[in-house]
DNA sequence: CTCGCCATAGAACGAACGTGCTATGGACGA
DNA sequence: TCGTCCATAGCACGTTCGTTCTATGGCGAG
């Protein structure tokens, strides 16, 4: 997606005297990258490099003590094989310790996999690498004042990610009252007994109202009946 | 929005000749509204307007024999009492009839429950009202070629929905990767069985990994483990 | 009032599941 | 090399689940 806003584009006319710049610290492990990314970040009049890191073990260990306004992270720092943690692994761990830290991913990944995990790790935004200088610059800006800048094509994914066919909706409304009362503690985990325990009624009734649910919902086992309740 | 003049001068030609531009079409009930959205995409070079609709019942009627590539509609189409359909309706109709066509809701609305719905029903980009013609303009042209613009409010919005304080995670972190895959398969439902055959395996070996998962997981039944499995 | 649908409940039975054992072989670290 | 972990596999046993019957009572539509 791309920025709707440009909140901060003040440009005053000189240096900033160090201290109030939007402060960042990357995580890469490539040296070259990392240095042109700090390189680039420090060129700028309003954000200032805090600190960069090689690995996400020393971005663990020390970002705590020394925390920015916005993280860049790369999200492949260690091969897959490797024991090391990964560019996601990070995330998690940084957000742990400080929930309010704004973390941009970015990676030259652009599947969806890996996406998903960055954003449920707690990632704010995430751009493809390819992504020109000026919008690495202005994602950065972006995620301090609150946004969350992804790429086009990983922002179209994201959305798409909602879109539910619910057909199986559809079968739902097929169900009695007392039918989607029993599903919906089904769905729940416990036996049978329980379920009866609960509603005060006989295992046989429950299960009777059960056969009747996975007929309607064509289904043949408990596990696919939760599924479908549950939009699969 | 702010109609704000745009330099662009209306073509001196009065109709279009079956030009190759963008063709839009809007749903918004509000006349004056309606008009200078109109008036916006018809004043570009390079998008035109195929219809407008001051409500979902024409639009859901029409759009369908004169479809559009991009639709661009207004949230609050019927006060919330009214029997009449919301934008959200009128969004899942049209994306039902119509599957490639790209939504880009329009709305004042930025509560969260709104935006998921409608993404819910298929809309692929989401602005505020209050953004400027430049921007929605751009927004039509990048829902049209695959991306999802959103105010930034908005994405911050969908993206912190991913958020997931995995507890759960900790525990799926202690299974092997062949316990989780045989997990993943025993959450698609099937018996058994099944999972042994599209691993190549016996049922005893399925069963000793899911017995292992099951111990790791602290649950007892198979439902308890795929509900642990999916985040419930 | 009868017919159909729903909710209730029991019995019985085979299939699927969960647990408890034993056992072999490969990989990897101490 | 030895110990540990993992993946593989079989067998036995009890529990849970899914199906198929039958049966009663309430309630609304025709």
């Amino acid at each position: 997606m791309t920025p709707r806003t440009s909140p901060g584009d003040r440009r005053p006319s000189g240096r900033e005297p160090s201290s109030q710049g939007l402060r960042v610290s990357i995580v890469e492990d490539d040296r070259i990258l990392r240095e042109s990314l700090a390189a680039l970040v420090g060129g700028t009049t309003d954000m200032e490099i805090v600190d960069t890191y090689p690995d996400a073990e020393s971005a663990i260990a020390t970002i705590p003590r020394r925390p920015p306004d916005v993280v860049v992270m790369d999200l492949n720092l260690a091969p897959p094989g490797s024991g090391r943690k990964s560019g996601v692994d990070c995330v998690a761990a940084i957000k742990a310790a400080l929930p309010g830290l704004q973390v941009l991913v970015l990676t030259v990944y652009d599947d969806a996999d890996r996406v998903f995990e960055a954003l449920r790790a707690g990632a704010s935004g995430y751009l493809l690498k390819r992504a020109h200088s000026e919008e690495i610059l202005e994602a950065i800006r972006e995620v301090h004042v609150g946004g969350a800048p992804m790429s086009m094509q990983i922002a179209r994914r994201v959305v798409e990610s909602f879109r539910t066919d619910r057909r199986p909706a559809g079968e739902l409304d097929m169900l009695t009252t007392r039918e989607r009362e029993i599903l919906a503690l089904l769905a729940e985990g416990g036996l049978y007994k329980d379920i009866a325990k609960s509603l005060g009624l006989s295992t046989s009734t429950v299960r009777v109202h059960l056969h009747s649910v996975y007929t309607k919902l064509h289904v043949q086992t408990r596990t696919q009946a939760v599924l479908k309740y549950l939009g699969r």
